[in-house]
RNA sequence: GCUCGAGUGGUGGAAUAGGUAGACACGCAGGACUUAAAAUCCUGUGGGCAGCAAUGUCCGUACGGGUUCGAUUCCCGUCUCGAGCACCA
């Protein structure tokens, strides 16, 4: 047996061990107490891991092996989420089908992941695009469908107690979550037929079709989501976007805005992410006020919505978005062709486009005239741009003076603007702050306006104007994608009216397709399905988004294999809830807000015990790559290192960064790199050469990409665990650098040295010394509060004192080593697996104990002191041994706290340094 | 523009209730062992001033104020960087 510390025999040996024996498995067990840790499953691309991946799955591994150590069963899963783009271009270009190919990176994602030493449960792997899987999708699909959403209950019900209830009354009595407000009888609705019921209904589903203004990436050919969308460009691929009216499927996510924006408060999430999604939400309290407008002799009633009903006696304008529809009614026949030709210019821009021309103010009059109910005057009604069709009303009660929009606006077009606030200068710009004494403004005059507004409110609802509103930001989610590889939905089109498929006939699975582009007249690739039917009716063509297979995941770790169920519910009842949640903050407005809809919709519907899915989350940042250069002399095939560089005339050039170590070049290695850097020469320093080097996003073209594998292969996996927890906090963004993944190797090897000398076996069963006992005890308290903190790092440091202390005690006691080896294992498993068994251990590291921290060794150096004050005890201290009792009460009665605390708080902490005491504590 | 974070040595970063700032590691310098190298080990390492020295002393956590006996930590203002949202009425 050898005596060296040989990682890579060590790494294979319990790999192979682990997998043989099942010791990750876990089984449902009522007698210990369950947490379920989870990371944010991975997409397999095709390009592998590189080393930032694995960062957050590290973090989250270190607490399970920690969790279980502590008596806990630890559910710890991982799988797939396989669905996506990149497998189907992939098959665009190459033909191959993406099961195919994803088949094989998922192969390549798990031979990575496993060399790393995760203590995942294989055995409850998901994949999203296995059928047996997204049959779950689609019945969820199939729930969410067959629901709509009690605005009074706070809740989703069957959508067969709204149509009890239509039967019964019409709408009177109902309120529920809708695309748009319906009135009918009872009579009204037993009078129709089968289709217009349907499309009542449909206008109350919660997964619905519907007519919307689409984001359309032409270029992908097929409509994105809000969160796929940046700067007017898709996330993925950086294509231009463009707004498209469409009948597309959606869910109606906004039904439950104020639940998810309310339930953030209970959860255990970064306050900068729970900021993210309460932006995204974007509540704002405000009313919805009719207006009177007039064209020519028509006369309709329009409402708008507003946060600032305080201003409306500064109203001498209103907008309409250009999709409203209101255009079409307002526009006067004289002002038709101008209106209609800013309308085709508008539909005509690109998402980006509009948002680059921001500061141009563009905009057209309709001819037609509103009133201002509370002043009685007339005032224009516009077109312009600024005006949004999807949130309030898309349309607008304008008022330039407080408002900087309406002010540009008002500018452009010379419309005129009242100042409503005391004192406020609108010569410039608008005054949008929302304080001052109000004028100008009837009644509300005199008050402030943090007083104006309510009073305005209440007066619109006491006059019958209209009505007090929140309204969010938070749209309904398009869930239809023009693509192939993505879960069919479960509808066909009986004579048009989408019929949802039984239950029982789950799952429906992808067709073959000869070609994964669409078809030649726009429809999406599963049109080329031949004879994909049902029954003879058209089956839905396009396929569900990303975000629905991981919408519901964590529940199906729970029970992976369930045919019967999404998850058993006494399965759901043990498990419960995700205890810790890790994966990166990029999935803050998506994922993270569509898997809590889906929650709580499985929730109302009692499939789920439980409101929230993800107690605690925890964001881990993101690996930069470190790139590396080296300076050509132009026209030369000469290298200049580094700092000489300035004396020459060079091009930089990316140096794939596994060539360099610590910033010196391997020559070698480089010469043979390229071909055309064969004969390549170097001008040195000190007879190195020295690289340049720069902090860039990780990826293949700059060459800064490291691979886990190659670092497993140089200093192993333990190695690689510690390193990416000691470079800094988990939640912290940094470039990867691998300066200092030596003395992280090195403390390994010292760690082994302690067990074993190179002539063998060092420990023995001598008892510990009280110095060696309490080196252990400091260690294992800062470990366990380190782990329970989330701040790895730090207890990375604590390792490398105590293995320098325990060497400086030449401690060779099995009652401190034994210990020590439990207590590493979270981080560095393989090598204290290893050593477990060489300390004559039959059973995994695994299923030990977590040392308990014995407080004995403070306890020891510490005694209580009775301090009296008017000679009364008042309290008693408790002192470090090395300080002189008479120095300690001294200092208590030195201290500035001593008459502010003497009679309450107890003494929390004497400072004492080296030789005297500083101060008290209280 | 709005919202939320963050600014500490040459570098990554510690300081987990306001209490010795710079733990630990990298890098660097010097030394030991080697014919040599690698590996390993030891010593030093924020800056200034004084001293042969051990040491002493002052300044230091982006900048300017404040609260406190005491501030990297709390409060106000400024600057810089990062993240998110962005015509949301």
């Amino acid at each position: 047996m050898s005596t060296d510390y040989n990682f890579s025999e060590i790494e294979r040996k319990w790999q192979e061990y682990w997998e043989e024996n099942g010791t990750y498995k876990v089984t449902e067990d009522s007698s210990r107490p369950k947490f379920y840790v989870l990371d944010m499953f991975p997409y397999p691309s095709g390009a592998g891991l590189h080393v930032g991946h694995p960062l957050g799955y590290i973090a989250s591994d270190i607490y399970s092996r920690y969790k279980r150590l502590k008596g806990f069963n630890v559910l710890h899963p991982m799988g797939f989420d396989a669905f996506g783009l990149p497998a189907e271009q992939y098959a665009i270009q190459t033909g191959r089908h993406p099961a195919e190919t994803t088949e094989e990176n998922i192969a390549r994602y798990k031979r990575q992941l496993n060399r790393i030493g995760f203590s995942f449960d294989w055995s409850r792997e998901v994949r999203t695009s296995d059928p047996s899987y997204y049959k779950w999708t689609q019945w969820a699909f199939l729930k969410m469908f067959g629901s709509y959403y009690d605005n009074r209950l706070q809740k989703a019900r069957p959508v067969e107690e709204l149509e009890k209830a239509f039967a019964a009354g019409g709408t009177d009595g109902v309120d529920a979550a809708c695309t748009r407000p319906m009135n009918f009888t009872a009579d009204q609705w037993n009078g129709m037929d089968r289709r217009q019921r349907a499309d009542v209904l449909m206008n109350y589903r919660i997964a619905y079709i519907g007519e919307t203004s689409v984001n359309w990436c032409p270029e992908l050919g097929t409509v994105l989501a809000n969160d796929e969308v940046k700067e007017g460009l898709s996330v993925r691929g950086g294509h231009p976007v463009i707004q498209k009216k469409m009948m597309q499927w959606q869910l109606r996510v906004s039904a439950y805005a104020q639940r998810l924006l309310d339930d953030l408060d209970g959860l255990d999430w970064s306050e900068s992410l729970k900021e993210m999604q309460r932006n995204w939400i974007g509540r704002s309290e405000g009313a919805e006020m009719v207006f009177k407008v007039f064209n020519g002799d028509s006369s309709y009633d329009m409402t708008i919505f507003t946060t600032r009903a305080d201003t409306v006696f500064g109203v001498t304008f209103m907008v309409l978005a250009p999709e409203s529809p209101w255009v079409a009614r307002l526009t006067a026949p004289e002002q038709k062709e101008q209106v209609d030709a800013y309308l085709a210019a508008a539909a005509r821009k690109t998402e980006r486009e509009r948002i680059a021309e921001t500061r141009q103010v563009t905009g057209v009059f309709t001819g037609s005239y509103a009133v201002n109910p509370f002043t009685g005057q007339r005032i224009p009604v516009w077109v312009s741009e600024y005006v949004l069709a999807g949130y309030g009303t898309g349309a607008i009660m304008a008022v330039p003076a407080h408002d900087s929009r309406d002010y540009a606006f008002a500018r452009q077009f010379n419309l005129p603007v009242i100042p409503l606030i005391e004192g406020c200068d609108v010569s410039k710009e608008s005054f949008d702050a929302k304080e001052g004494i109000m004028c100008n403004s009837g009644f509300l005059n005199g008050m402030t306006v943090k007083e104006a507004i309510p009073a305005a409110i209440s007066k619109v609802e006491e006059t019958g104007i209209g009505r007090r509103k929140v309204n969010y930001r938070l749209r309904d989610a398009i869930f239809s994608r023009q693509r192939y590889w993505g879960e069919p939905f479960p509808v066909y089109y009986e004579d048009g009216i989408a019929v949802p498929m039984d239950e029982s006939e789950l799952p429906l699975c992808l067709p073959e397709v000869d070609k994964y582009l669409p078809t030649e007249s726009g429809e999406p690739p599963l049109a080329r399905a031949a004879d994909w039917n049902y029954r003879g009716w058209p089956i839905e063509k396009s396929t569900m988004p990303g975000f629905a297979g991981s919408s519901a995941y964590y529940l199906r770790y729970m029970d992976p294999r369930n045919d019967r169920a999404l998850v058993d519910r006494t399965r759901n009842e043990y498990w419960k809830d995700v205890d810790l949640y890790v994966g990166g903050t990029e999935h803050a407005t998506g994922h993270l807000i569509y898997s809590r809809f889906w929650n709580k919709f499985l929730y109302d519907l009692g499939y789920v015990c439980r409101n929230e899915p993800f107690r605690k989350l925890v964001n881990q940042g993101m690996i930069q790559g470190r790139s590396n250069f080296v300076y050509r002399i132009k026209g030369t095939n000469t290298f200049v290192s580094y700092n000489l560089r300035d004396g020459y005339d060079t091009t930089e050039i990316h140096v794939d960064v596994n060539l360099v170590h610590n910033d010196r070049l391997d020559m070698e290695a480089f010469r043979k790199w390229r071909p055309d850097f064969a004969d390549a020469e170097f001008i040195l320093e000190d007879g190195e050469y020295v690289c340049g080097w720069a902090v860039e996003k990780m990826s293949k073209s700059m060459f800064n990409v490291v691979n886990p594998d190659n670092v497993c292969d140089a200093y192993g996996a333990d190695t690689l665990r510690l390193y990416e927890m000691f470079l800094g906090p988990v939640e912290q963004s940094k470039p990867w650098d691998t300066k200092g993944i030596d003395g992280v190797h090195r403390f390994l090897k010292k760690f082994w040295r302690l067990y074993y000398g190179r002539e063998g076996a060092l420990f023995t069963d001598k008892p510990a010394s009280a110095a060696e006992l309490k080196v252990l005890h400091k260690l294992i308290k800062k470990v366990s509060d380190d782990i329970e903190h989330f701040s790895m790092n730090t207890s990375v440091s604590a390792f490398m004192i105590a293995v320098n202390e325990l060497n400086e005690l030449g401690c060779t006691s099995r009652e401190i080593l034994e210990p020590m080896v439990v207590l590493l294992s979270p981080f560095a498993p393989h090598i204290c697996e290893e050593l477990w068994s060489r300390l004559g251990h039959d059973s995994s590291v695994s299923a030990a104990a977590f040392p308990e921290y014995e407080a004995r060794y403070t306890e020891e150096n510490t005694f209580e002191y009775p301090v009296s004050f008017n000679g009364k005890t008042r309290f008693k201290l408790e002192l470090p041994k090395a300080v002189d009792p008479k120095d300690a009460e001294a200092a208590v009665m030195a201290s500035p706290n001593t008459g502010k605390y003497l009679d309450g708080k107890p003494v929390r902490k004497i400072i004492v340094v080296p030789s005297k005491i500083i101060n008290v504590v209280f």
